[in-house]
DNA sequence: AGGGGTATGTTGATGGCGTCAACATAGACG
DNA sequence: CGTCTATGTTGACGCCATCAACATACCCCT
């Protein structure tokens, strides 16, 4: 109930679209997402997806941008010392949301209000409740690298969260 | 010159294969690499890959052992301070290779010999340079974090350089 | 109330991809 | 010199993203 109230036929394809693109980003990865079996999980015909997004990098924007939100709501929720550990167990938790918002996707809609201001939303979160702007940039390159290093099996961690612990100071 | 001498037809499609792969990644990003197109830049026919490389992955995976070893050799030669941007600096200039790297595929590749050995490798000359196992970790974690931040475009920054001195001590 | 216009969805096609099975050939090695 | 195996080719299958042409259902205006 945010952008789209009624649409004609379906009842909200643009959002059911983003689900079941959602629940294979989720369940595959990254390369699992693909048009194609998104709208079969819609109920709806292979092309139909292009009457609400211009390809598929839009649909994955679009998808991005609605992490984004949620992602910034549930950091700016929590005081300085658990964004970190939270941040890093995101990742870990849901990887295809995580590579997808931080991703290529990042730079090319850069022009994009919808993607960019979402993710400068999620930021600012940090920023707020670090001291300086300089600190919020430490922090967010140790973390951010902490969460790809322990998601991409470069770091041969037992027990995640005992390496997060032990870092994050 | 390292795992085949002379092949039977071709010369060396296997190395063929892996540079033209090289070409496609650097000029197009991950997701512009097909087998079809190296074997057509190699001149072979679209299946002959499937000679010297189980899938798409493997072939993937080889190249990323080889950008690997480049890799890690370059980190060895540099004392502790310079490492850190010529890390950043690597994956600004090349990042389809940083990509293929610390990507989905080390993790997936984890039992494999060929490419977690050579990610190890690299990853020793870190710790030696370093006074302690954490610390070399939390420099890693910082370095990598800000590589990606600014590679995704995640940090809008005019100078990614000045970003890096500032931020490197 | 009715009729045109537009937003939405479908069908069919095109070209590209990864991969498999069957076939061809050339170099190694007896 | 002949056979065996590594290498490469052809043809096919199913999947994908995307386009053009067509069909339909809802909206709004008169």
């Amino acid at each position: 109930m945010s952008t789209s109230e009624k649409p004609y036929h379906h009842g909200d394809l643009r959002s059911a679209l983003l689900d079941a693109a959602d629940a294979l980003l989720d369940q595959g990865g990254d390369g699992a997402v693909s048009l194609r079996e998104a709208a079969r999980m819609a109920g709806v015909s292979a092309t139909a997806a292009y009457r609400h997004f211009a390809d598929k990098e839009a649909l994955l924007a679009a998808l991005a941008a609605r992490h984004f939100a949620e992602f910034g709501a549930a950091l700016a929720g929590k005081p300085l010392p658990e964004m970190g550990p939270a941040y890093v167990r995101f990742a870990l938790a849901r990887p295809g949301r995580f590579r997808l918002m931080f991703g290529p996707l990042l730079r090319r809609a850069g022009g994009r209000p919808p993607l960019s201001e979402a993710a400068g939303a999620a930021f600012a979160a940090l920023n707020a409740a670090a001291p300086s702007p300089e600190a919020a940039l430490r922090a967010w390159a140790l973390v951010h690298g902490l969460a790809h290093l322990l998601l991409d099996g470069a770091i041969p961690a037992e027990d995640p969260e005992a390496v997060v612990a032990r870092l994050l100071t």
